[in-house]
DNA sequence: GTCTAGCGTGTATGGTATACGCAGTATCGC
DNA sequence: GCGATACTGCGTATACCATACACGCTAGAC
């Protein structure tokens, strides 16, 4: 009666909150999408993402390839389920932070729950509408922070685009330069510097040859950690002296 | 004898800045690089990302696939060059402009240029260093219009990580409502609302209830591009004020 | 004129997701 | 108790995919 015809999420994200009603007839189940998804997240972490194909999760688990899609309609909402999965919900936040501190504790939490998978990176790319329980545990976490400023919804939900944003900047280039095992891909990070120097010859790339020639792409220059670091707190800045406009 | 045993940059990076020089024996190519890769661009402008495999560019062509292997070392290459050549080059900058309003164009424009071939957000997820000269370009820009500020280079780079994450951010989450063909997705977004009001009843979540309850999901709820606008605003607020704080 | 590097291509390999049908099982309505 | 039935896990089959490799040919180097 509710819904039309079919579900708009799909049967595995409902399992996923634990609203789905068990089926009663036939025989017991075998697995479970927990099962299935740790399955998964397990062959993540030790072999890489590319990995995780339907088989080998199967295989994994004592099962069949097809027994899975008993629990999933694609893998897709493996991939999605993994995802959730692996960050996990924020940890509990420390009382009494104030907003600012607040929102720098979850956007360092939030790092570093992706970075300790680092798989989870090349599954950020969202498919659809955030909607499985953790990734809306983080969203939720970040508006309560949110909750004693003057900041409307609508602004609130911005600034958290804004952050997470910034995450996925720096997590991406952290991942691509860390978690990448391919043969040269550190050379490739090594020389990179010569050969920014070779394309930015003759007067071309003027912008990017002064960066140069200050070192901003040395060995010495900052670690990527600063360059999180201070843009997050440009970001905040910026969030602070809007709030502070506001009364 | 500069490069000790293979070259750190593929071959075909090479030649997409015309770096290479020409091969002297053999046949004459019957294909160029850059034809291979507009092909492939075609393809997904016209069926999609998935739709791009070697054996269709290479029929595109009216060649085999095993051609495209003549000036490509593998797939991941010539979606790192479609990327590159779908978004182009940066738009010249209007002079004068200063460099606020400089980062404000360029942010606008990046945007624009990704969501004019919305499969290129799935390719945003750097493999490497950028390389390619289009990307270069855009950063090059970038620094450029920070060149007259008294920020460090190291500064000026997280700065741009800040704002193309808060790019990716907003076309990641554009290209999820809008570019998404599938069947069940506009409704997906239709029931998002009622999905959020029915995970978090019963007291789960009550920061995003808030929000909800505010109508940030509602229909009148701002348009995205507000947000885009309000999380750009910001950030280049708390860049501003550290410029400032520079003397 | 011969040599040979580089070209395009056809075929083969090993992988992928997933549609479909089958045989068995456990619960329901009676 | 006893079908009927809905659901289970699984084996097979399909249609892709990227790409390794060997072949015959072409055209510049010597």
């Amino acid at each position: 009666m509710d819904s039309e015809s079919g579900e708009a999420f799909p049967a595995s994200i409902e399992a996923a909150w634990g609203l789905r009603e068990r089926p009663h007839k036939g025989p017991k189940r075998g697995l479970t999408l927990e099962r299935i998804v740790s399955a998964a997240v397990k062959v993540a972490d030790e072999d890489g993402l590319d990995a995780v194909s339907m088989s080998r999760v199967g295989n994994e688990l004592g099962s069949s390839t097809m027994a899975l899609y008993r629990y999933l309609a694609t893998k897709d909402e493996l991939l999605t389920l993994m995802l959730d999965a692996a960050v996990g919900p924020p940890p509990p936040l420390p009382e009494g932070l104030g907003w600012r501190r607040g929102l720098e504790s979850w956007a360092t939490s939030m790092r570093a729950a992706i970075l300790a998978h680092p798989w989870t990176v090349h599954l950020l790319m969202p498919k659809g509408p955030p909607a499985t329980p953790n990734q809306l545990a983080w969203l939720d976490q970040f508006l309560q922070i949110l909750q004693d400023t003057r900041l409307p919804a609508s602004a609130k939900l911005a600034t958290q685009l804004l952050i997470s944003g910034h995450v996925w900047s720096h997590v991406s280039i952290t991942a691509a330069i860390t978690l990448d095992t391919e043969p040269g891909s550190l050379r490739r990070w090594r020389e990179y510097e010569p050969f920014l120097r070779r394309v930015t010859g003759g007067g071309r790339l003027p912008g990017l040859r002064a960066a140069l020639d200050e070192g901003a792409f040395g060995d010495d220059a900052g670690a990527p950690d600063d360059h999180f670091v201070f843009g997050l707190e440009r970001a905040l800045d910026g969030v602070e002296a809007h709030i502070r406009s506001l009364g």
